[in-house]
RNA sequence: GCCAAAGUGGCGGAACUGGUAGACGCGCACGACUCAAAAUCGUGUAUCCUCGGAUGUGCGGGUUCGAUUCCCGCCUUUGGUACCA
């Protein structure tokens, strides 16, 4: 037996790799005995290119801390699973015809394989695989509880949508409005009573519940790729250019699955508290989430002069004399709870639009009360019961007045309405019909606002109200028809088309054009009465707030440049903190020119703002987000289908019975480029009985990695996702680690649906990851040659000045540092079989630079090579010595040869020179002991504090110091291998088995750490002059500080820099430093 | 632009709550072994210098007996985000 060889290295690898696998070390089961700890690495997404050195940095670092728990102690859990649908495998399918369950298979055999050769501790016996069925049969079962829930914002958390109907059928929804504040029922309203609810059929029923679920169905603007064909997630579009191939990515509206993640802003920002995540990455998540508190403010419009053919009493459903208002409502809430019979049955028929026209009942206009009213046509219909029969002459002069406001009166007597319905609704289809419509008339109005006369803006910063100088709306924003007055119709048209004809990458790319158009209307700001202009602009958003804004140019740079750009003259509020130049933004000026907020700083002025403007009922507290529901399809192949049917439009789930939906086999992968999914081109499938449809798209890959690491609990479980036993007892992970790039998506979906399922009562935690670690990104070392222009001539890089060269990226394999290995360059592409080389002292020098590693950059370097030259315990403790975990850093083999030759003396302190066993029972020494105990404390530490690379330094010094002394007893030895075991196994395992145990070391304990093995008796003082060090001095620890004092003053090498004079000041640390102050 | 993190020898990096800056490793130089090379082992290795010392943790200031560490201002790099009101 010998040397640590590299021969000795496979066999001792190959031998404890069969033998644990034979002997099953890495089964867990849960054990209430012991306390559990929960190790978890992001599951990778098996890919055709295999691992490069990149891939197992976090792994190691996982299965480090992994080993280390169970030493001390620990039940630990520790899987591994494949991330395994997802768009690579079908565009691998589609073009080389490879099924993408083959492709997906084989890449994670070979997947497999190379993670075994690490020698991770993987309890591979609860393997996940995302497409495979008996997992996803649960991500479906997730979606159907997820769709079968809803928001509850009184008490915060999702309940069961049974709950919600219950709302419905006992009070309405007026204390649970829409959550879409956009949303409104046909007849036009936001809120519904218990009884219109019972008056709703099925599938508007099913329509209302859809606004609440917290899975829903909805047209969604999308990302839409026309060359993947493919709707994409807002964070797979970059720069408006699609993640994966930077394809064009354009807006569509398409019936779209989304997850209602919106209604969990709060609650997902607050978990960022709970949870021990880096500051970067809480600060990437909150900015994400984007919230924003602020107000609501109404402005009001001016009423504009109107053409003149109507009186300017009645617009809009403000129909009504204002003088009379207070007394017509109450009239008219009486009369709406005391209708008559007659009345009654005529609601009902005309009700929700149900005659093709919107109708109110009991509508004030001017001074009177209409029974029913379309405002739209302005046809008033009345019906004459016993109470007006008494009031005739009232009744005539209602009739005067409302013709005289241009209402059309139609009139029925109960008699008619009880024995004739039909012809008393057909009657008023007829008028109906024959009205003009005002809309209609009026595509774009005439300046005439119809429907609510105000616009309601979003700010931050309501305590600028006396600053603004101008109001912005989106161009996209419905009011903008409506309020454009005559002389501006044609400016604003063409402004709009010009939006439209504006793509997202155009926008993107020219964020500083200022562009925008002025309205003709006019808005009023409600403190100060100031009339201010109504402008149009793109920089505007129509998704976010209320798609205005109040324009402050003195304190907002863009409301600024724009004001500038249009020479809208600005308000100064803020004194000397405005030059006039730039706009200033800050909360700390003092208030001007602003009414009763002057003198007030103005982050103080805020909620003086927000109070007045909710006594006055003009606005209020407000709070937004920048986030966006999730979007929830795709239109892919390679996913899970959605398990619902639609019937009638509407999608019902599936039976519990009928899961898994199963993802239907086919060799057309390709989208039927409708916008539907490629499932649609599985006529069969998708129209699987008469009136039912499947859903043509599938679920994103976020899908299956939203809940994995609870089925890791309890992979097999047939009956439920996860047994509830095991579910409290693994709990929380303890410790994730996987990279960055995944800190918006994948961790946001996962603590939603963590947080939707504890809502649910399935789970007792509601945030899945207790510990976040990133690993940082390895980035690749390329290497260029350089090909002289129209040769076959490779200049080296020092001489490439003199010539006119390309550089091409050449396999880092082939090229040893820095050199280039020629012969095997002339047989790596039949390109460079003749190629001819200008050296420099005889080599071949390549340029470098660190890039992300790639294929195409031939910058791969293989696991698997390193392992084979120099084994994995090698390979794992050099990936821990390049640096911080957490920080990205460029690989290199240089120094892989240093913890290589740390393994050899190692191995060599348990063997004599010809490679012999040589451990000796000897009492160790009291130096032996403190290495032993130094490196004990340290990886402690180091291990609870992810800091992997200085405990590798640290066995290093361990190392060093007992070959200097020659140690070879088991007393240092044993422990020590024990606490080496978890960064390299395979050496360790070797020796422990050669030390005599048959116990895997595993299960062995980790070594107590001892202080009184590291206490010094005395200590080597540097003493410093004026903070210099200029001499040292040994002295006892416990030595009192004045005797040391004495003796350092009266030393000689003091008594030289201080020249006889006596010190401003001695300090003294004991056991750490001696400083002398002259 | 905004937000976050980070800047230390030729290189990767270390330094606990302010206490000897450069641990450990690579590289390099010299030496041992060898006919020689490789491998291995040993010694040295921040910079400048008049060999006493001076300078030194991105730059400029500050607090302190003492600052890589704390504070202020700036520069650079990396990551996130982007007309978010």
């Amino acid at each position: 037996m010998g040397d640590y060889s590299k021969d000795e290295i496979k066999r001792i690898e190959e031998k404890w790799h069969t033998e644990w696998q034979k002997r099953n070390v890495y089964r867990v089961t849960e054990d209430p005995s012991k306390p559990k700890y929960y190790v978890l690495d992001m599951f990778p997404y098996p890919s055709g290119a295999g691992l490069h050195v990149g891939h197992p940095l976090g792994y190691i670092a996982s299965d480090i801390v992994a080993r280390f728990k169970r030493l001390k102690g620990f039940n630990v859990l520790h899987p591994m699973g494949f991330d395994a649908f997802g768009l690579p495998a079908e565009q691998y399918a589609i073009e080389h015809g490879v099924h993408p369950a083959k492709s997906t298979q084989d890449n994670i055999k070979n997947y497999k394989n190379q993670l075994g050769k690490i020698g991770f501790c993987y309890d591979w016996s609860r393997e996940v695989q995302t497409c495979d069925p008996s997992y996803y049969r649960w991500t479906q079962w997730i979606f159907l509880q997820i769709f079968d829930s809803w928001y509850n914002r009184k008490n915060k958390k999702a309940e069961k949508i049974s709950s919600l109907t219950w709302i419905f059928e006992n009070e309405g929804n007026a204390e649970h409005p829409f959550p879409n504040t956009k949303y409104k029922l046909n007849n036009g309203e936001v809120t519904f009573t218990l009884h219109d609810w019972k008056a709703f059929n099925q599938k508007q029923r099913q329509e209302i519940l859809m606004q609440y679920r917290l899975a829903y169905l909805a047209n969604t603007d999308v990302n839409w790729c026309e060359a993947l064909g493919t709707v994409l997630a807002n964070d797979e579009v970059i720069n408006g250019v699609s993640y994966r191939g930077g394809f064009p990515v354009v807006k569509k509206q398409m019936r779209q699955w989304s997850l209602r993640i919106t209604e969990y802003a709060e609650r997902l920002l607050d978990g960022l508290d709970k949870v021990d995540f880096s500051d970067s990455m809480k600060e990437i998540q909150r900015n994400w989430i984007g919230k924003s508190v602020g107000a609501l403010i109404d402005f009001r419009l001016t009423p504009n002069p109107s053409p003149g053919e109507r009186g300017t009493a009645v617009r809009g459903r403000e129909t009504a004399d204002k003088k009379y208002w207070k007394y017509l409502k109450e009239f008219s809430r009486d009369n709406r709870k005391n209708q008559t019979e007659e009345e009654c049955i005529l609601w009902e028929e005309l009700r929700n639009s149900k005659l093709g026209y919107k109708i109110r009942r009991q509508h004030a206009i001017d001074a009177y009360i209409a029974d029913f009213v379309c405002l739209d046509k302005r046809v008033v219909i009345e019906v004459d019961g016993e109470y007006h029969k008494d009031n005739k002459e009232f009744d005539d002069a209602r009739t005067v007045v409302l013709n005289a406001e241009d209402f059309q009166v139609i009139r029925f007597t109960n008699e008619e309405v009880k024995s004739n319905l039909k012809s008393v609704l057909s009657q008023i289809k007829i008028a109906l019909d024959k009205s003009p419509s005002i809309k209609e008339s009026n595509p774009l109005s005439t300046g005439e606002v119809r429907g609510e006369a105000k616009i309601t803006v979003f700010t931050t910063r309501p305590d600028t109200i006396f600053g603004v100088d101008f109001m912005v709306v989106a161009p996209e924003h419905e009011i903008v028809k409506a309020i454009t007055t005559n002389d501006k119709k044609e400016e604003v048209e063409q402004y709009l088309k010009y939006v439209e004809s504006r793509s997202e990458i155009d926008r993107m790319a020219e964020v500083k054009k200022i562009t925008g158009c002025f309205t003709g209307a006019y808005a009023i700001n409600p403190f100060n009465n100031r009339k201010i202009e109504v402008w149009i602009s793109e920089y505007v958003l129509a998704g976010y707030g209320t798609g205005a804004i109040m324009a402050v140019p003195c304190g907002d740079e863009r409301d600024f440049k724009f004001a500038k750009h249009f020479n809208i003259p600005i308000t100064n509020i803020i004194g000397k903190y405005f030059d006039g130049k730039e706009a200033n933004p800050t909360k700390e000026a003092i208030l001007e020119n602003s009414d009763f907020l002057n003198g007030m700083v103005m982050h103080k002025a805020i909620d003086v703002v927000i109070s007045k403007l909710e006594e006055k009922e003009i606005g209020k507290r407000q709070v937004n987000y920048k986030m966006r529901d999730a979007g929830w399809s795709r239109q892919r192949y390679w996913g899970e289908p959605f398990p619902v049917v639609y019937r009638d439009d509407m999608p019902y789930p599936i039976n519990d019975n009928e899961l898994p939906l199963k993802l239907p086999d086919t060799d057309n992968f390709k989208s039927p480029g409708t916008g539907e999914g490629p499932l649609a081109n599985l006529k069969d499938w998708i129209n699987f009985s008469e009136n039912a449809k499947r859903d043509s798209n599938t679920m994103p890959t976020h899908a299956g990695a939203a809940w994995y690491f609870l089925r890791y609990m309890d992979p097999h479980n047939t009956k439920e996702f996860a047994n509830r036993k095991a579910l409290d007892y693994w709990n929380q992970v303890d410790v994730y680690i996987g990279g960055s790039e995944h800190a918006v998506a994948h961790l946001l979906y996962s603590r939603l649906w963590v947080k939707i399922l504890h809502d649910l009562g399935y789970l007792s935690f509601d945030e899945p990851f207790k510990k976040l670690i990133n690993q940082g990104m390895i980035t690749g070392s390329s290497r260029f040659v350089y090909r002289i222009r129209e040769t076959n001539k490779f200049v080296s890089f020092g001489l490439i000045d003199n010539y006119d060269t390309d550089s091409l990226h050449v396999n880092v394999n082939i090229v040893n540092d820095l050199e280039l290995d020629t012969e095997a360059f002339k047989k790596w592409k039949p390109d460079f079989a003749n190629a001819e080389f200008i050296l420099e002292d005889g080599k071949y020098i390549c340029g470098s630079a660190n890039e992300k590693i790639s294929k195409s950059k031939y910058n791969v370097v293989n696991p698997d090579d390193i392992i084979d030259k120099y084994g994995a315990d090698t390979l794992r403790m050099y990936e821990m010595f390049l640096g911080p975990l957490e920080q990205s850093k460029p690989w290199s083999m240089s120094g892989i040869d240093g913890v290589y030759k740390f393994l050899r003396r190692f191995w060599n302190l348990f063997h004599d020179n010809l490679g012999n066993w040589n451990v000796s029972e000897a009492e160790p020494t009291k130096e032996e002991l403190k290495a032993l105990h130094k490196v004990i404390k340290k990886v402690e530490y180091d291990v609870d504090h992810y800091s992997f690379n200085t405990s590798v330094s640290e066995f290093m010094i361990c190392a060093n110091e007992l070959s200097s002394v020659k140690c070879n007893k088991r007393a240092i030895l044993e422990p020590l291998t024990i606490v080496l075991a978890s960064y390299a196994p395979h050496i360790t395992e070797e020796l422990w088995e050669k030390l005599g145990h048959r116990d895997s070391i595993l299960n062995a304990r980790y070594p107590e750490f001892k202080e009184e093995y590291l206490k010094e008796n005395d200590f080597e003082y540097p003493i410093s002059i004026n903070g210099k060090v200029r001499a040292k001095m040994n002295f006892a620890l416990d030595m009192p500080v004045s005797d040391m004092e004495k003796i350092v003053m009266a030393s000689e090498s003091v008594q030289k820099w201080t020249e006889g004079k006596a010190p401003k000041k001695v300090i003294i640390v004991p056991g750490r430093i001696v400083n002398i102050v002259l």
